[in-house]
DNA sequence: TAGATTGTTAATCGATTAACAATC
DNA sequence: TAGATTGTTAATCGATTAACAATC
């Protein structure tokens, strides 16, 4: 079998994109220190990772720093923030306004990364119409005209798992939504066309840190 | 510079036991279906993976198959179950009832994975007192006294940024906490002694998705 | 300039896949 | 038994690390 073509312009492999975020993070508290350059070196040190991951890493995207110097922290912050696509202002909507949902609505962690929160959707009479962290949470009937008429990108799927793949489809099919954070516990990919879909399974960590304590528990 | 020295025993990589808990939702998945048996050729197929992986996975822990049969559902289930540790029933506190102590909080995610909250924790006097999801919301002054007594082993933070390592330290010196589940966004790794730590950043998937979502955008 | 640190190539390491003998 | 499928070794592939010339 032979290797898949690699997408068009340089292939940046999944393992790089993943750590974007955290590059991002780590830029953004050197910010606020108030630390205005970091050479790869101690920003290894800080991540606990090496140095040659790091300059390896941003070099799929260009040369960010300058022989002697380092890296300029803001600057660098900002490529990565470019990088990210977090500064196309990605508009998205929560879909099932349970506890996760609620938990997801006014938080901040969107804001934080460009992203709007624009509508808050259910389907329980009981509290469709009532207001939450500042956006009234509608009825389902009228998230298609909503999504179209505000340029949705992204939907936050808090719903339960038995609704995860009809929402989705729903959503990608009518609404024209491309992108779904999936926290419904059923996994979609391949599911819904050619959307690009995170599936979040909160659980699947609690697993590993259970796996670790009983390890280490066994060694004693 | 030398290879680390492996654990002990049979070791098993970082790879593996994060592909654990999939294989016991698919199994789980399985079990609600009825499917007594599976190979891992067809389940290679329904994971979207390579059965090659499967087997190669599960004969790290010993071998669950039959030639010409494959698995028993059930017994694998189980198995893998048992490898994670999901048997010990580990006790977990929350501390920080904000929104997310409380969506997780009466979460069933814990139940199925065997792990029992059973208390949270909160400095807030306004709710301290206060009943979530059946438990008593307590106050920070007790939470020594309560882990020692229940043999707390988990504790879920779901405190600010700023507390989080103040409270982690606490709870690993002071009451005995050797896992942590951290939502404080607040990376602990190697800050809490010999702790293990789970840190849990949900925006960097929503930032992964940004960028794939960008990406997409600008192939057209 | 001299020292520091990048960008980048080459070497190493680890993880995934393929292949097949063993065996149910 | 014959067919199916595992367990496991070997081959391939990809990701990480080391090293160093380029250069600020």
């Amino acid at each position: 079998m032979n290797s898949i073509t690699p997408p068009p312009s340089k292939y940046v492999s999944k393992a790089v994109i993943k750590r974007l975020p955290r590059y991002f993070r780590y830029l953004r508290e050197l910010i606020r220190n108030g630390t205005l350059r970091i050479s790869s070196k101690d920003l290894a040190a800080k991540m606990n990772i090496t140095s040659s991951q790091i300059r390896q890493d941003l070099n799929c995207f260009g040369g960010f720093g300058q022989q002697g110097y380092g890296y300029n922290v803001m600057s660098l912050y900002m490529e990565i923030s470019k990088i990210l696509g977090l500064e196309e202002n990605f508009k998205a909507i929560i879909v099932g306004m349970g506890n996760i949902g609620k938990a997801l609505a006014g938080n901040p962690l969107f804001e934080k990364r460009g992203v709007s929160v624009s509508g808050l959707f259910d389907i329980n009479p009981e509290i469709i119409g009532s207001e939450y962290a500042g956006l009234k949470i509608r009825p389902m009937t009228e998230i298609e005209d909503f999504c179209k008429q505000n340029s949705v990108s992204i939907a936050v799927l808090a719903v339960p798992k038995s609704e995860g793949e009809s929402v989705a489809k729903f959503l990608y099919n009518e609404c024209g939504i491309k992108g779904f954070w999936n926290f419904s516990n059923m996994e979609l990919s391949n599911k819904i066309g050619d959307a690009i879909i995170e599936n979040i399974h909160l659980g699947d960590t609690l697993m590993t840190l259970c796996y670790e304590l009983s390890q280490r528990n066994k060694e004693k």
